[in-house]
DNA sequence: AGAAAAATGAGAATTATTCTCAAAAAATTT
DNA sequence: AAATTTTTTGAGAATAATTCTCATTTTTCT
């Protein structure tokens, strides 16, 4: 583990909740003046593959980083960009509310393997074994 | 409503499901080669907006448009991004498999306008009220 | 038809993120 | 500890989708 990354992980795991990218460069930069924003997203990125973090993509959004890993969701203000958890358990019930009152909007991305590119995987996979 | 929007319109309704813009782009093109990318998206966010076709963004997927106007979310594939339709009422089912098996992933992007926002607003109200 | 308003198209601008690659740092081997 | 290999870094270029700008064209209104 670098300097880098350890100053990294420190950073996100201790200052701003739901930082972006940028404002994880601006601080590391601030401790280690010389860092590059390609080490930033390189660590960053690492780290949440690595499960130390969590990266939070939303639709509309940059990225963000979080050090809170256990399940949960965020809704963020369409006005000033505030980001905030909601819990996954209310989920349903939330979106039926924004449904009916347009209290909020959401978008949901799922993603998957589709039928098509399962099977191909596992051809491949008997190929491989046969 | 001019002869790009006229276009624009049909080819989302009668061509390809799920189309991103430069699909849409190119097979404006074919019919009409002058036209411009810019006014593609142009008229199909003005399209989306009027409410007579739908956006639908993705987290780390390009925008793709829809002729489809009712309530249903989008299941995008990992390897081919060719997407499907997933109905809405099996949305929080379908975390909760998501979430045990793993057969899919997904982001869940809220947007609002959080409490200080709102104050906000109704303060400025209350002000142009008076 | 003529004037005013709206829409177009070409290309520049934007923005977040990733990529490239030579130099630096770290890890490993002797 | 020196030498060698591997990994990581940092600077800036590249990418890619979308939006913006603005002169020109098209449409609308009277």
């Amino acid at each position: 583990m670098t300097k880098q990354q350890q100053v990294i992980l420190r950073l996100v795991q201790t200052s701003c909740a739901h930082c972006s990218a940028d404002e994880i460069y601006r601080a590391a930069k601030s401790e280690m003046p010389g860092i590059g924003l390609a080490t930033v997203y390189r660590n960053l990125n690492q780290l949440s593959e690595e499960g130390k973090i969590r990266k939070i993509e939303t639709v509309g959004e940059t990225d963000r980083f979080d050090k809170t890993l256990n399940q949960h969701e965020h809704a963020v203000c369409r006005m000033c960009g505030s980001m905030r958890d909601i819990n996954v358990e209310n989920i349903a019930e939330e979106i039926k509310k924004g449904l009916e009152g347009m209290e909020f909007t959401y978008e949901l991305s799922v993603h998957e393997l589709c039928k098509e590119c399962r099977a191909k995987i596992e051809k491949q996979q008997a190929e491989i074994g046969a």
